[in-house]
RNA sequence: CGCGGGGUAGAGCAGUCCGGUAGCUCGUCGGGCUCAUAACCCGGAGGUCGAGGGUUCAAAUCCCUCCCCCGCAACCA
């Protein structure tokens, strides 16, 4: 017979950028799904990849000077190895540059112009160019633009557009008789309140003003612009349109799209629409999961917090990491990212109460019967609740999976651990061992010991695909049907018999003090809060401080610079304007991020050190050609590095 | 009246939809134990559930008003 099968997704993400935390964190989760599914008897197929058409693309790969493919090509060989390392097993990877979801895209496109889903229009309309996005009038606010609160300005356009205003109405329906397809449901009323019962403006699907994109086959001028290229994606990757397309006949509709709560709107809207205008189903499920923030502010480039899960692996392993991540923060929710709290979780759940049981339990069938693990004998009550924990579990836990509540499912799977360790003090296995009347007892207790320890390594795998081997290899678990879901719905498979292995310790209890400190090196204090540079690889605030030569140093160019002038930039919380003097009379304009900490009046006449060979980058329509360093605490306080004795500007630094 | 999220023990959170002993983790204090990774177990202290009003036999939970915090430029899930 064959298997139910099980689609999952995550979003393909925008390679503009090496991926951060959170980018791993929805990784993770569909991950933990995928293996979840796997584990209970499901045909898993899990997509994953990247959105590399769009115009920042293009103009990223224009100021770093190399072309769109060759930037996006290094950050997809980045991407992998990450997920890789964090033990994220797709079973696809889709880029939308690859011939196969091109062609599929022009297909797509063809398809919805020809019966009339999409039109050619000349429009004109107000256009915000870092969102790359039209607006109507009246959806611009304060005459800027909605989204991001910047002015727009009027542009014409000759443009396709998708007719979404024909299937509101069917949508909303939709919608409304199918409570479980946007998840949380808090989502749900968010699109109908908001964009759907309002009424839905035509899409523009298409745009001429950029190249770095799938050429609409029949008009070579435009491109298609980024909803078709990039959602089409969970198709295309099934080889919709294509003559092989077994694997869409098999997966589609997904059961899930994992998304960031961000682009919900696009994946409850856009792409149902799509998908409807197509003839296709739609998906079963858009989970739309919050954000991770980084103490309590949105991780950023410019504030220097942004997270990235190398170090952290390295240091303690992706199953660590993978264990917080899934624990800390309920699925749906925004959650905290702190060292700290992984630190913390760490110390307590995986070394001192899974790590310390495995141990314990292990070092008594070593030390009372030479490792070799004893038969049972007659029930107490106390093993009796345990077992009834026990086979309740999987149950529990599938409930939990179910509903992509990570957080509750090792929760649960927790109290077995806990009271296992709490069973060892209630039957004091020592004080038997000392007892001529105590071996059957003791027999009994270590027993119901090794057997939750082993359901605890098979229900735990999802989320830490890692651990399971180590603790099977302490338990003397090779025979793969003990450690496959079904072997702990009921208690009692392990054999006695079993010779167990003492082995490393699972998770070292760590010192939280100082691995704090090795985790952020100069906490926060690396990137200085200005204009970031218009090329990044990516900040490495928290990435271990690789040693660099003399000669990478001098790349930078650091010069003195005196404020001469400064204001304050319109519109901005959080911006100055400085002009300096360098020199040899030579004015530059600078845009920091310091205005909550330094008002205009008291920069002026201040020496302070500025990075002049950065790239210049504009920053509220101003060009700010360098930037000033400063220093940052924990809590985010900015002192500007100055030069003493007031010397003038232009001195070199080094 | 811009939008959204939030305000529950020292910290981080759950509970709020479907009113009815305020719960979890960490920390802290005290005790126990010695098999174990100074780990484990038990117990205690610590809360006007942001404020005020209303509905109700009963409100953290429902209704109204108000206050405060965070995000809403870029990056971006």
């Amino acid at each position: 017979m064959s298997k139910p099968t099980f689609y999952i997704t995550t979003p393909i993400y925008y390679p503009s950028g090496n991926m951060h935390i959170g980018h791993t964190y929805c990784s993770v989760a569909a991950d933990t799904m995928a293996r979840f599914k796997k584990q209970t008897g499901y045909d898993v197929y899990f997509l994953t990849g990247l959105d590399e058409h769009g115009q920042k693309i293009e103009r990223s790969a224009a100021a770093a000077g190399v072309t769109p493919q060759a930037l996006v090509d290094g950050i997809c060989e980045a991407t992998k190895a990450l997920w890789k390392d964090m033990d994220v097993e797709y079973d696809d990877f889709i880029r939308t540059t690859e011939p196969r979801h091109e062609q599929a895209v022009q297909k797509i496109f063809r398809k919805l112009y020809e019966q009339g889903d999409i039109y050619k229009s000349d429009y004109e309309g107000m256009y915000c160019t870092p969102c790359e996005a039209f607006w109507t009038p009246t959806q611009l606010k304060d005459g800027n633009c909605p989204d991001c609160g910047r002015p727009v300005e009027k542009m014409r356009e000759e443009s396709y557009f998708f007719r979404m205003s024909k299937y509101q109405n069917w949508l909303i329906d939709y919608i409304e008789t199918h409570p479980e397809f946007i998840q949380p449901p808090s989502r749900a009323n968010e699109m109908l309140n908001n964009f759907l019962r309002p009424g839905l403006q035509d899409l523009c699907v298409s745009r001429t003003s950029f190249k770095w994109g799938i050429p609409v086959d029949f008009d070579e001028k435009h491109v298609v612009y980024v909803w078709v290229d990039a959602l089409s994606n969970y198709i295309t990757a099934l080889g919709y349109t294509t003559p092989d397309d077994a694997l869409m006949q098999k997966y589609w509709p997904a059961d899930v799209h994992l998304v960031g709560k961000e682009i919900v709107r696009f994946h409850t809207i856009y792409w149902p629409i799509m998908l409807h205008a197509l003839g296709l189903p739609l998906p079963k499920q858009v989970f739309g999961h919050g954000w991770l923030l980084f103490g309590n502010d949105k991780m950023s480039k410019s504030k220097g917090n942004i997270v990235y899960p190398q170090p952290i692996v390295r240091r303690y392993g992706s199953d660590a990491l993978r264990y917080y991540l899934m624990r800390e923060m309920p699925f749906g929710a925004d959650g905290n990212y702190t060292n700290e709290a992984l630190l913390t979780r760490m110390n307590a759940d995986l070394a001192n109460d899974l790590g310390n049981l495995v141990s314990r339990t292990v070092a008594m069938i070593e030390k009372y019967f030479g490792g070799v693990l004893p038969a049972p004998g007659p029930d107490t009550e106390l093993e009796a609740s345990l077992k009834a924990r026990f086979e309740a579990l999987p149950g529990l836990v599938e409930g939990h999976m179910n509903g992509l509540q990570f957080s509750l499912a090792l929760h649960e799977i927790w109290k077995l651990v806990g009271d296992s360790n709490r069973y060892i003090d209630q039957t004091q296995p020592w004080v038997l061992g000392k007892r001529e009347d105590g071996r059957e007892r003791l027999g009994t207790v270590l027993y119901t010991l090794a057997e939750c320890v082993r359901a605890v390594a098979v229900l735990i795998a999802p989320a830490m695909p890692r651990t399971p081997e180590r603790i099977f290899a302490q338990l003397g678990v090779t025979d793969p049907s003990l450690k496959d879901w079904a072997s702990v719905r009921k208690f009692g498979l392990i054999a006695p018999g079993t010779v167990v292995k003492k082995g490393e310790a699972l998770f070292p209890r760590i010192d939280i003090e100082a691995e704090l400190k090795a985790l952020s090196p100069e906490p926060e204090s690396a990137p200085a809060p200005e204009a970031p540079p218009a090329k990044d690889e990516g900040h490495a605030a928290f990435e271990e401080a690789a040693p660099i030569s003399i000669d990478d140093f001098f790349k930078v160019k650091l010069l003195t610079a005196k404020v001469i002038a400064c204001e304050k930039v319109e519109k901005s919380d959080k911006l100055l304007k400085e002009t300096l003097e360098l020199k040899s009379g030579e004015i530059r304009t600078v845009v920091s991020g310091i205005a909550q900490h330094y008002s205009p009046e008291e920069m002026v006449g201040k020496t302070c050190v500025l990075v002049a060979n950065l790239a210049p980058r504009k920053m509220r329509g101003i060009v700010s050609e360098g930037m000033l360093l400063c220093a940052s605490d924990e809590a985010g306080h900015l002192k500007l590095l100055t030069v003493e004795d007031a010397v003038g500007g232009g001195w070199e630094i080094g």
